[in-house]
DNA sequence: TGACCTTCGGTCATATACTGACCATAATTC
DNA sequence: GAATTATGGTCAGTATATGACCGAAGGTCA
């Protein structure tokens, strides 16, 4: 049958209160503790029919995990109309990185687990090949702003992009891991974008030989 | 089956749905140029469930009007509240009459024209009872006013409480059929008030032989 | 006038959506 | 390691929605 209008957006309406119900409580506690009947009890909506919306447990959380570093991802992309600069295109890209998951610990503390854990992690093949090809996407991106450097002749061209990349890549997971697993959670916002910009100006400055110019207003947003 | 909150919640919206569309629908193009399939259209449901919730065509009708004038009827009794005095009270009904009316002409008009013409409607018995039990409920409240004025000695003992509820009531709906089904529907608001202010008063001394008070300044909302 | 056509209120068989008791299995308890 | 509990996932049963269909009423035309 042909679905109107109504039932597209109630359908629409039902899945987002699944992911909804879901995302809040995963974030709260961890996969494992969360049950389906609980999603479906905050979602107003029976197990029965949860199961209607998604085929399982793990493809919820999927879902969530896959949607929250899309949107991320999308994020990032901003790097390269706000300047031309691929200097500042890091640094902005650091800004956004380090916004996204100050707003979002739990995805990233998943994240990185997943990351560093990622053989004990009981995914399924498919969310694993999706996590990874989602992420590398954005890794992409730091990849392409050094190109981009290259290409322009900022940064001279036998620069290697691929360990650059890893290299800015290690320096922000680092930062943002340190702060999250740690005892220092409460360690301030603003210790830690000044932290993560004097490494990346540093960083840019070893990888490239390029002499970053201070700006310190940069970061206003 | 114990109905839970969404489910109820989702009830209620489709009756709302339909009798907001089919509202629109009877108000803008009469009761009979209006089909069910067009209601149901409007609201995004089929007519089968249309028949759902509404056991007939009037029956959508009837619920339509007699919420209508069950709204009107609870602003009335505001006159209870804003005065201890009779023929402000009178007033402040009449002010509520006009404006409830004012703000919405096809009820009146559907309203006048079955009240002058109920043989003509062909309404089934059981909303002809309604419409008149609840036309009475608001016409009792002119009584009530007139009683309470006696009660409290502001009003002489021996006026007929019925002929003047009925006068009062007659002026109403005469000063504003007026307006509605003469060519002066561009009659200005402010110039029904007025003339409906200076009829009451009239008749109020007429009625009762009591002087009103000549306050200018009472209808400023 | 009466045969034909159109429209529309209302019905109902079918389709879609939702539910929670149930099952198999894995974790936990004793 | 048997017994109990907890939970992901299934499915038969129920509730809700749909639109093709029907009959009546009114209109049209010859």
């Amino acid at each position: 049958m042909e679905l109107n209008n109504r039932k597209k957006r109630e359908k629409e309406q039902r899945r987002k209160a699944i992911l909804k119900a879901a995302r809040k409580q995963f974030f709260e506690r961890g996969f494992k503790a969360v049950t389906v009947a609980s999603i479906a009890r905050k979602a107003e909506l029976s197990k029965g029919t949860v199961y209607l919306y998604f085929k399982s447990k793990e493809e919820i959380y999927a879902q969530i995990l896959l949607n929250d570093i899309d949107k991320f991802h999308e994020r990032t992309l901003d790097v390269f109309q706000k300047s031309g600069i691929a200097s500042e295109m890091l640094r902005h890209f650091a800004d956004v990185y380090i916004d996204f998951f100050l707003n979002d610990r739990e995805l990233f503390r998943i994240l990185m687990i997943f990351m560093l854990h990622i053989d004990s992690m009981k995914f399924s093949e498919e969310l694993n090949k999706h996590l990874i090809r989602t992420t590398n996407k954005t890794i992409n991106v730091i990849e392409s702003i050094f190109q981009y450097g290259i290409d322009k002749g900022e940064f001279p061209p036998d620069i290697n992009v691929r360990q650059s990349r890893n290299a800015i890549w290690g320096l922000l997971n680092g930062v943002i891991s340190l702060h999250l697993f740690t005892g220092k959670e409460l360690m301030r916002e603003q210790k830690i974008r000044s932290s993560v910009r004097v490494g990346l100006d540093t960083l840019i400055e070893g990888l490239t030989g390029v002499q970053v110019m201070d700006n310190k207003n940069f970061s206003s947003k």
